[in-house]
DNA sequence: CCGAAAATGTTCAATGCTGAACAATAAAGT
DNA sequence: ACTTTATTGTTCAGCATTGAACATTTTCGG
């Protein structure tokens, strides 16, 4: 409304967040036409590398590390299982969750996708110093404290 | 192949950008949800600051700026043509080019929009220092001149 | 034990994005 | 001038993602 309110790129918080946007935006491009050799994109990237982790999670559990809704998992998950690179089973316990595992064609395609990965970060980030690396891990990591908990605010008070 | 490879958890510099991916993402996901009150999305606010800032650019100059494709241009802008928040008219020099203006609602709308993401971004990072979020800024912008520097050397060499 | 509430996964319509193929226009090479 | 090449925008099929509505199963309160 007001025209003198001060404009976003006067503020060297917003301009810093913007460049970082940018970069991961940039990455993601690059990571995307890195793995096409492989025949996968970063999406199911970050599905197999959380499935090499750790073993046996939940579709609920899966979706939630990485920050996605269950739906997302119901359909990227069965066209991964066609493709032979994971298996759905059920659990013993609980009949409602189904448990998932990287098959041995599913481990070889996550390490080589992981080196793929590696590398180009390593490659681009080689020429920051780590300190700077590891402060702005750590700057990141209180940002997402921050922005988890505000996101569970929201969704406990539907206003 | 061989087990004994190192994990990319093993390197800080992985670990340190994995925590940045993840900040993207959850900054993404609260601003969708902060934008909802004025109707438009993330794509769509940037697509807006850009026009704010560079009255008349076209559509393939505005592709670049925000790193999408033409083609998302051509299904984006038409709708937000309908909703009166921009205009499209030819240029006169060159008939093929179509530039781009902010009409008057288009105009407030930005400029609440840039209110509530500056007021996010300030909120969320004022716990860093500044020093902090200017080195930030500086290694970002490094980082994306390598990668766009990689993107073209892609293209011009398709393998 | 039983009915209500919660958790897990699925389906569906909608949006955003991509890359390839296309049409129109402009610029360059001859 | 005229043919070729490049640029700009459009269309289309395909994938990723979301949120809402749903079915099944589990858990909890009585």
């Amino acid at each position: 409304m007001n025209k003198n309110q001060s404009l976003p790129w006067d503020h060297p918080r917003f301009r810093s967040w913007i460049a970082v946007a940018r970069a991961c935006q940039l990455m993601q491009t690059v990571l995307t036409r890195e793995l096409t050799e492989l025949d996968i994109k970063p999406p199911h990237l970050d599905i197999l590398i959380n499935l090499y982790r750790f073993e046996g999670i939940s579709q609920q559990e899966l979706a939630r590390k990485l920050l996605v809704g269950r739906s997302n998992m119901s359909m990227a998950l069965p066209l991964m299982e066609k493709r032979g690179l994971i298996e759905r089973r059920g659990d013993k316990q609980d009949k409602r969750v189904l448990r998932l595992y990287l098959t041995a064609e599913g481990r070889s395609v996550t390490e080589a996708a992981m080196g793929i990965q590696t590398a180009l970060i390593e490659r681009t980030l080689s020429s920051e110093p780590l300190d700077q690396c590891m402060a702005m891990a750590e700057s990141m990591e209180r940002l997402i404290v921050t922005l988890q908990s505000e996101i569970r605010e929201d969704s406990r008070e539907p206003a």
